[in-house]
RNA sequence: GCGCCCGUAGCUCAGCGGAUCAGAGUAUUGGCCUCCGAAGCCAAGGGUCGUGGGUUCGAAUCCCGCCGGGCGCGCCA
């Protein structure tokens, strides 16, 4: 059993001798921030004190004496009412055992005991190269559906391609428009045409009939798609299903929801367009479904692919956006509620992120040769690496904006976040290299020689690994395993530069050295789940 | 106008199922390499947590108003 377990099954059995009718009461063990205050602490007396109405110091007193003796020294009480913990040091070091042992296994759950579910981002238009709003939904899912994979649930990675609508019609007439030698602009140039400079190459690399403009569609779009996979790739960000709206209407699943939606009394004609009954469920208003032009609304095919989602099994779908769509939320949730399939109300869920703005030298970018109006994430690659494109967009939380600092993504010093992490796991592999010895006899190696509170204070951040992975999991927050990497690593750092490694005694060696291996596989635990690498030399 | 999100140190941001929560990085200033990688470490200064109320023994955290910013409010996707 882990130390925070022993801690609460301590704390159970105390609360069932002092206040047998709060025995089931939730118990908040906490990891105090100042080692002072031990390795644990609980509030458990403070919340208990007014249905008692008892003194909540005294209460504290009375609930850690009856605390059973157990992995840690008597519980000490502390300011209105917490109660402290303090860990044996046997206890507390047993994680590095634990992590050598487990190794890549460390901080995830038992493979295969979760549940089959999807996480759906990116999902660009194939109508231009994917911008950095792309890299952070990318960066993200990608995290998320790591995350979700480490705690036992089997992952569908899926990207879904709007490539049957009204945007789609502008890039074949502007491919079309450009293979005629025309420009932004010139007469006979499509309306709300798409002017990058991508179009051009499409335009000069199709050798179908120009007057054909499915060709030209099926060859831009197919153009696209290439393209988005080979900056995808670049990006280390594999997909297991890429779905296609055409495909929605080719097997009649669209109409299949419109007819569902009347069937069961849910839509009305109103001028001449078919309304759908969203005001049924909570929407602020009626929402078009069948245009008076005959054409669907985009949220239908919206709907139509999340019950193909539903159907496909998939208990958990966590869907990536920008919150520039966040009014589809409601309405995807409504339709499929309207459908009367059995759903769940609040699904799916929806991790929405803001925008991402691009700073170099002190001012804003906006602008990139080959897409023209914005940045690309091919750009981002080119300017700062992988790593670092990877790291930045992962360590914000989701709904926050976003500035990236290329200038500072670039520099290869203390002040980029993603080399100090790295460099701690290459600084290890490096004492690794020099000592020479066997890692693999390191897991069972003896610790008691371990008695500095920096060797106590990474053996607590060891310890926490699991459950900080486990809440950023349940909160789709890959930003939580960056800031425990950046603190990690600075403990790391800390404690290399205070003390040495490769001591003559051979026992604290020993056991300097299973710390140390414990922390680089840590770290790289953690730096896979947010897809960037753990380099052994930089 | 309505809805959602955001407002924490000069700057970029964590913390927000209340207490042991005023934090990190950066910037500024001052120290540390005959010693396992100085891409590192140690130390100092810096914030009435946008603002005004409310709930509570206790609020950055929960509730309401206001101010400031973002995004949505199409028979566009």
């Amino acid at each position: 059993m882990d130390p925070k377990s022993q801690v609460e099954t301590a704390l159970r059995a105390a609360l069932a001798k002092v206040a047998p009718e709060h025995a089931d009461a939730h118990i908040l063990v906490e990891r105090p921030k100042q080692a002072g205050h031990g390795d644990f602490s609980t509030n458990i007396a403070l919340q208990l004190a007014k249905a008692l109405k008892r003194n909540p110091r005294e209460l504290a007193q009375e609930i850690a004496r009856a605390v059973p003796a157990g992995a840690f020294d008597t519980p000490e009480i502390a300011g209105p009412g917490f109660i402290n913990f303090r860990l044996r040091s046997g206890t507390r070091l047993a994680v590095v055992n634990r992590v050598l042992k487990e190794k890549e296994r460390y901080g995830r759950a038992q493979p295969g005991t979760g549940e089959k579910v999807q996480v759906e981002f990116v999902s660009a238009n194939p109508t231009g190269p994917l911008h950095v709003g792309h890299g952070r939904q990318a960066a993200l899912g990608d995290a998320i559906a790591a995350l979700l994979e480490s705690q036992g649930h089997k992952v569908t990675r899926e990207f879904y391609y709007n490539d049957a609508g009204a945007q789609i019609d502008k890039l074949a007439w502007s491919v079309q428009a450009r293979a005629r030698g025309k420009n932004p602009g010139d007469q006979g140039w499509p309306e709300e045409g798409y002017a990058g400079e991508y179009i051009e190459d499409i335009a000069r690399e199709f050798k179908g009939d120009v007057d054909d403009v499915e060709a030209a569609r099926r060859f831009a779009v197919d153009y696209l798609r290439r393209e988005q996979d080979v900056d995808l790739q670049a990006f280390g960000v594999k997909f297991d299903v890429y779905y296609l709206e055409s495909s929605l209407y080719a097997d009649g699943k669209v109409d299949a929801v419109v007819k569902t939606w009347t069937a069961n009394g849910k839509t009305y004609e109103k001028d001449g367009a078919l309304w759908l009954r969203t005001t049924e469920y909570g929407d602020d208003k009626d929402r078009v479904v069948r245009k008076s032009d005959g054409g669907n609304t985009y949220f239908v095919p919206d709907v139509a692919y999340h019950l193909t989602k539903w159907q496909r099994g998939f208990k958990r779908v966590v869907d990536v956006q920008g919150t520039d769509h966040h009014s589809t939320v409601t309405r995807v949730r409504v339709g499929l509620q309207a459908l009367n399939a059995g759903v769940p109300k609040g699904w799916p869920d929806y991790v929405l992120h803001s925008i991402v703005k691009v700073m170099r030298g002190g001012e804003e970018v906006k602008m990139s040769k080959r897409a023209g109006s914005y940045v690309t994430v091919r750009d981002l690659i080119d300017w700062v690496g992988r790593d670092a494109v990877r790291f930045f967009l992962v360590s914000r939380k989701a709904d926050s904006e976003f500035i990236f600092d290329v200038d500072l993504a670039r520099q290869k010093s203390d002040e980029n976040p993603v080399y100090y992490v790295q460099y701690a796991h290459a600084r290890v592999c490096s004492v690794f290299a020099q000592w020479g010895g066997s890692v693999d006899k390191l897991a069972s190696a003896q610790l008691d020689a371990l008695k500095h509170e920096r060797e106590a204070a990474l053996a607590r951040l060891l310890d926490e690994f699991p459950e900080t992975v486990a809440k950023a999991a349940t909160e789709a927050a890959p930003h939580d395993i960056a800031f425990y990497l950046r603190e990690l690593a600075a403990q790391f750092h800390s404690y290399y530069n205070a003390e040495r490694i490769l001591v003559d005694d051979e026992n604290l060696r020993t056991a300097r050295l299973a710390l140390c291996a414990a922390v680089r596989q840590t770290l790289a635990n953690g730096l896979s789940l947010i897809g960037v690498s753990a380099p052994e030399k930089m």
